[in-house]
DNA sequence: CAGATACATCGATGAATGTCAATGGATGTG
DNA sequence: CACATCCATTGACATTCATCGATGTATCTG
C-alpha cells in the first residue's frame, strides 16, 4: 500500500492544483468551494443570450436607425434599403431583436412598426458592468 | 412618354417610400439624408466585435471567475475544472477575451496568468448606453 | 539528459449562424 | 374580385463557430 493513501499529504512538485499552490494549513480549514466563480449559471446563460443578440453590426445598425427614425419607429421597408439587405434578411434581424426584448413590435394595416425598448440597452450595460 | 417622366409627383398609391408617406413639401426641400442613421459603420463592426468576445457563456464566467480569484489574476489550469471543458478549448476561449481587449496574459514560468484589464468591460458598457 | 507539467496550436467534425430566392398570408386598392 | 404591397416563413447554401484529441514547445525537476 502506497504511503500517499494513509497520509495524503501534497507531495512537493509543483502542480497546477491551488491546494497545492497554497500553503499548507496547518489547522483544519472550511472546505473551499469548488467553483471559484460566483456567478448564477441561469444568469450566465441570460447574459450571453441578450450580447448574442446584439453581436451583429446589421442588428446594431437596425437598432440606431428605429431610435433615430421619426416617432422612435420605423416599419421593415424603411430599413431594407439603407442596411443594405434583402428584407427577409432584415426581417430575421429584427425577430431576433424584439425576441430578445430590445424592439416592440406593432402591426397596423400592412406595416410592421418596430420601436425600441426604452432602458433595455442600458438595462443590459448595468449588467455588463456589475459583471 | 408616360407622364411620370414629365412630372415626376409621387402617385397616391400607398407605398413604403418615405417621400410617399411625407406631406409633399411645396418648396424645395434640403435632400433628406439617404441613411436614417448616424452610426459610423467602422465604429459599428467594432462594437459588434467587442460584444461577439463576450456572447458566450463559458467565456462570461472565465472573465468572472479571473476578476474574482486570488489576486485578480488565474492560470489556464486553474479555470479548466470548473468551467467543466478541455484545456484547448478554455485556451481558445481566453485567447478571444485577450484578443478583444478584456484580458492580458502574462507568462511567468510555465503558467500563464490571465488578468481583467481595469474598466473595460465598463468601457463597452457605456458603448451601448450611448448608441 | 529524461520525464513531467502547463499551455498553445493544429486538424477534424458537428452545430449554429447569416444570407437570399421563393413562397404564402394579410391588408389595402381599383 | 383581381392586383399590388408589406411582411414573415421556409428551404437551401455557405460561412463561421465551438469543441476535442493529438501534437508541439517551453519550463521546471530530479
Amino acid at each position: 500500500m502506497p504511503v500517499s493513501e494513509i497520509l495524503p499529504l501534497p507531495d512537493l512538485t509543483a502542480r497546477c492544483s491551488p491546494a497545492v499552490r497554497e500553503p499548507i494549513a496547518l489547522e483544519p480549514i472550511a472546505p473551499a468551494p469548488v467553483a471559484p466563480e460566483q456567478i448564477d449559471p441561469e444568469q450566465v446563460e441570460s447574459l450571453a443570450g441578450l450580447l448574442k443578440a446584439l453581436a451583429h453590426p446589421a442588428r446594431l445598425r437596425l437598432l440606431s436607425m428605429v431610435a433615430a427614425h421619426d416617432g422612435g419607429e420605423a416599419c421593415v421597408c424603411d430599413l431594407i434599403e439603407p442596411l443594405g439587405l434583402s428584407q427577409p434578411t432584415v426581417s430575421h434581424h429584427l425577430k431576433i431583436l424584439a425576441g430578445a426584448g430590445y424592439l416592440t413590435r406593432s402591426q397596423r394595416g400592412t406595416w410592421a412598426y418596430y420601436r425600441l425598448v426604452p432602458g433595455s440597452l442600458d438595462a443590459v450595460a448595468a449588467l455588463l458592468s456589475e459583471l
